[in-house]
DNA sequence: ATCCTTTCTTGAATCGATTCAATCTTGTAT
DNA sequence: ATACAAGATTGAATCGATTCAAGAAAGGAT
């Protein structure tokens, strides 16, 4: 028979039993009296039947155990960012234990999107927010499903969101450079609201940046002031967290009298472009400059020499935004985690002048 | 978030329309009148309908515009590996042009894996076989869904699948070494059958490699005959493609007395590997050793030297295993392609004696 | 033989939409 | 005024299961 679409109601007829019995054959299987099920299951076997289909079940349930992840990127960004892929793998490592699946959703544009947002048959949204945050957030209310924000730099504390102490993370982390004594330093930033790279006063830093690279900034300001060094004395360069702009920004500052020690840089991938560029150029790390990264990937800690950085709770961030979709329990207001900092090899004491 | 209970009937009945042009109102909009539309969807509105569910539609359908990527691995596989992250780009890329969602299935074990290669809302599978494949196609089968086994070392031709030349890409592969000038050549496998790891003799490796390093060896082999050189004289050493056993690989074979310039490696992983123990042991890439991976993962084009390598056609198979789910299509026998050279930075002649 | 439990089984309703043949409206041409 | 085509709307069937109140059968006690 290749008509391939048995379905329960043609078991049951062909078993002489009701629907309702059929269905409990495989669903319910203790319910039903030996004999019936034996019947049962023979001819489904015959008919080459393989147990109830997912779609009408999951009609009926309205759950389809599996959870969206949504970015305003291309597809393959979940497979090509560092801190989306360290994130995802902790994901996954959760939905591993809980037996739930994992649905990627993602377009560039807006109208598509929107598009894959609404008929993605999942239970719940993680959103990952890094550019266009609240665009996505504003998609998914529609959708009116649960869900949970990663990464949304915007304050708006009505939406379910997981942060991070981006302010004492930061500061953490100059404060580690300075203790080591150094005192030139320069930021390479992430996340302009508008488009240019480039460098850019402080003024100008705290107007353009986004929250989660303007908080960054906050930080390091912090930090360093507690040790006489003044925002003024650092200069800011803004990236679009690629390699052509970090190398311009680099050449930039390397061309000056009086070049950085050290690098604070706003991201791991900003942090290894850094160390890419001046391993080519000469500078030792860290014997010539110290650079530490944001996010704790883990291609920092492969990289030679080892990447300092501030690594995110990758694995708490993907525990609670599970749970808050699996239990629909979000947050009612933002969460913010710390983030702390791991040394490696790429941070050292000054060169001696 | 409660989930309103408005349905597209509740939507009819308070407009005054029957339910199958409250459905087109949605779903074809120009074929309702004006009027009605915007009276429709002004009490849509009202309710809070946010248009069709989808979990109906695609019940009706059955069909949900998604595909599934299979493997025996825990779900962090898909971000990790760095072929399977490779892979994934590009099934990414399709499936971004053409609309189709991903959902990422897998478990380690088997009981798990079925269970969850049941209940995928998908139309279709992509099957990674990098391990257990047979398994994985097995119990794929049952699903009666379409599916396409990728990397799939058997043989078994009655399955669909996308293979590669192994045999010729790695014979192109010695055959670049040897063209440089080198005669003393080393062989870092994978995929045995059984666990261990270590040196083997030629028939061993015949005996115990699964198909696709097998065909990998015969390749390197019959090239390196053309040029005189014979299967004994070239140290084969079984890898589980992890940093451990590579390491042991090469302290065997850095140990002897006439250790090789040029190191055929089965995976990029393992040339990686390779490169960071040579490196760690001051030899020089290229200058006192060439290394060749297999595979063309991204990584290979970034580290420093660049990794020569033979670059599968990731994107000309995910284009073809999309292709394959989404119009049913599968090839009736296995597909082999072709594997390219890609040269850069790690070979070069070896070092004058 | 009667009544009461237990244990199975039934049948119809439900989940939320789409589809399409049939019917009803219009508008235009004769 | 009549006929007819084109366009809009209806209503019922369908997709493939689960659920649950109610009925039937079997077994036990009195």
């Amino acid at each position: 028979m290749i008509k391939g679409h048995v379905k329960l109601a043609d078991i049951a007829k062909a078993a002489g039993v009701s629907q309702g019995t059929a269905s409990n054959v495989f669903s319910r299987p203790e319910v039903v009296r030996e004999e019936v099920r034996e019947r049962v299951l023979g001819i489904a076997k015959d008919l080459g039947y393989n147990g109830p289909d997912i779609k009408g079940r999951l009609l009926r349930a309205g759950r389809v155990n599996a959870i969206g992840v949504a970015a305003i990127e291309p597809l393959a960004y979940f497979f090509e960012d560092p801190w989306a892929r360290a994130l995802m793998t902790e994901v996954s490592a959760v939905c591993d234990a809980t037996g739930t699946g994992i649905a990627l959703v993602s377009a560039q544009n807006q109208q598509k999107l929107s598009w894959n947002i609404n008929s993605a048959l999942v239970d719940g949204f993680i959103l990952l927010c890094v550019e266009g945050g609240e665009q996505l957030v504003a998609l998914t209310r529609r959708r009116q499903l649960p869900f949970i924000a990663l990464a949304l730099g915007d304050g708006d504390a009505a939406i379910p969101a997981i942060g991070l102490d981006n302010i004492a993370g930061a500061a953490q982390a100059a404060r580690h450079l300075a203790d080591l004594g150094h005192q030139r330093f320069a930021i390479l930033a992430i996340g302009l609201t508008g488009g240019e790279a480039g460098a850019m006063a402080p003024e100008q830093a705290v107007r353009s940046l986004k929250f989660t690279s303007r908080d960054r900034a906050l930080g390091y300001w912090q930090a360093l002031a507690d040790f006489g060094i003044g925002r003024a004395d650092v200069p800011i360069h803004a990236t679009q967290n690629d390699r052509p702009t970090v190398d311009a920004a680099l050449e930039a500052l390397f061309e000056t009298a009086r070049p950085p020690t050290a690098i604070l840089a706003m991201s791991d991938r900003i942090a290894l472009f850094a160390m890419q560029w001046l391993a080519g150029r000469g500078y030792a790390v860290p014997d010539d400059v110290s650079v530490i990264g944001f996010d704790g990937v883990p291609e920092a800690a492969t990289v030679v020499p080892g990447l300092t950085t501030m690594a995110q709770p990758l694995a708490e961030i993907a525990r609670r935004a599970v749970a808050a979709i699996l239990e629909d329990a979000a947050p009612a207001q933002q969460e913010a985690l710390d983030v702390t900092l791991i040394v490696r090899g790429s941070t050292a004491p000054p060169p001696a002048v």
